[in-house]
DNA sequence: GGAATAGTGTCTGTGAGACACTATACC
DNA sequence: GGTATAGTGTCTCACAGACACTATTCC
């Protein structure tokens, strides 16, 4: 048996609210954006996957954490293949942009439009996601810097799959210190919103999670 | 700038239950167990380590999980180095096995009598250990396949680092279907205790965190 | 009986879900 | 008024913490 080369990739799921759908940055519609360690300029793994990232021209994330890193001997041909997996969030993204953004639906339909096992790494992050909104605060920072609570409770809906009920989210968005009031209200054809910010730019854990209906 | 070689190893933090504290494995008593891919042999990354956890002749592995990816190009000398982390449990380990065994306490005191950044390391996944242990049954795999509920209880406070209150944690654990009584009862000199075991294979994630002592 | 640990009864507190209700905007 | 969305009042339920209590064993 011959022995491959080892190759490491950085490769990262960003997810952004467009349209009321939860989507992901894909490159030529069908591959995540990745990078490989520059072994002179790049200092950690994080700084590497950012350069990439501000690379794309999109507006500044607000979120990025470390998945995973699959191994594989067989994911790549003749290759041995490391791949770091990011996820991360691009927090209001100006909707109708490009059709660089892909419905997380449309992959799930039709996982083998990627390229590898691309498809399986962003179900993967969606997974730690929705388990994430289940107890934190995380989703907030799909939106824009201020937002009003049904936008949050909506960001939580697309994001989890499945309807809250409106009194108990914002009981716990409001008695957990995690959103600040501004002077502002939304306006629309109905009574106009409270618009909040967040009080921290870390996500806030709850004690208990989301349970959804009682069964 | 000279182009460094980029170097991957797999480290592993494997805990135990000895003498009521909670240990790590070292080799020289200075450094975790580690390994490099063997690119011809090595299917994944999880075969690898686990690999080289079954050649330190410990009992069975009864946990494996990765922690996160830490790349830097200063950790090592001349090298951009890559480290996959993974953390696991040897439950049921004999105790005054040997000096391979180094309590966590030990070396949260003395960081620096570790290579590189290995009680970094360890702290991070014994974070990680601790807010799992919060909401999951995780820390019954540091025992043996049987046990009592004090053992048990035992081992969330060794991990947590403080006490739990007893009725609490049984009605947790006795409600939520994780154990399984046997038909033996432990004896000393005190009333017998029921032993049970494990329902699943797979830790438990309870809706709701062990909050400890009310503010 | 005494010591030790196993195990229970039961009160209170927190925060979730359910759901009907009120409030305020535009038309 | 009608419609739409914002926001509240309040009941019930699940389950955590507190803590005093009982149970069973060996000595």
């Amino acid at each position: 048996m011959n022995k491959k080369a080892l190759t490491v990739t950085l490769e990262v799921v960003l997810f952004s609210i467009q349209h009321e759908q939860l989507m992901v940055y894909l490159e030529d519609n069908q591959r995540l954006p990745h990078c490989v360690i520059d072994q002179v300029h790049d200092k950690t793994l994080e700084s590497a996957i950012l350069k990439k990232i501000n690379q794309l021209d999109l507006p500044t994330i607000s979120y990025l954490e470390q998945v995973k890193t699959i191994g594989d001997a067989d994911r790549l041909p003749d290759m041995w293949s490391l791949a770091v997996i990011y996820f991360g969030f691009i927090g209001g993204v100006d909707e109708d942009q490009s059709s660089t953004w892909v419905p997380v639906k449309t992959i799930c339909k039709h996982p083998s439009a990627l390229t590898h096992d691309h498809a399986q790494i962003i179900i993967d992050s969606l997974h730690r996601l929705q388990n994430k909104a289940l107890y934190t605060s995380l989703p907030a920072l799909l939106l824009p810097k201020e937002f009003t609570l049904s936008e949050l409770q909506k960001a939580y809906e697309i994001v989890l799959g499945f309807k809250i009920e409106k009194k108990s989210f914002r009981r716990r968005m409001q008695d957990a210190n995690v959103l600040i009031e501004t002077q502002k209200v939304r306006h629309a054809n109905h009574r106009p919103a409270q618009v909040y910010r967040l009080a921290h730019t870390e996500p806030h854990i709850f004690n208990r999670i989301i349970e959804g209906e009682r069964g």
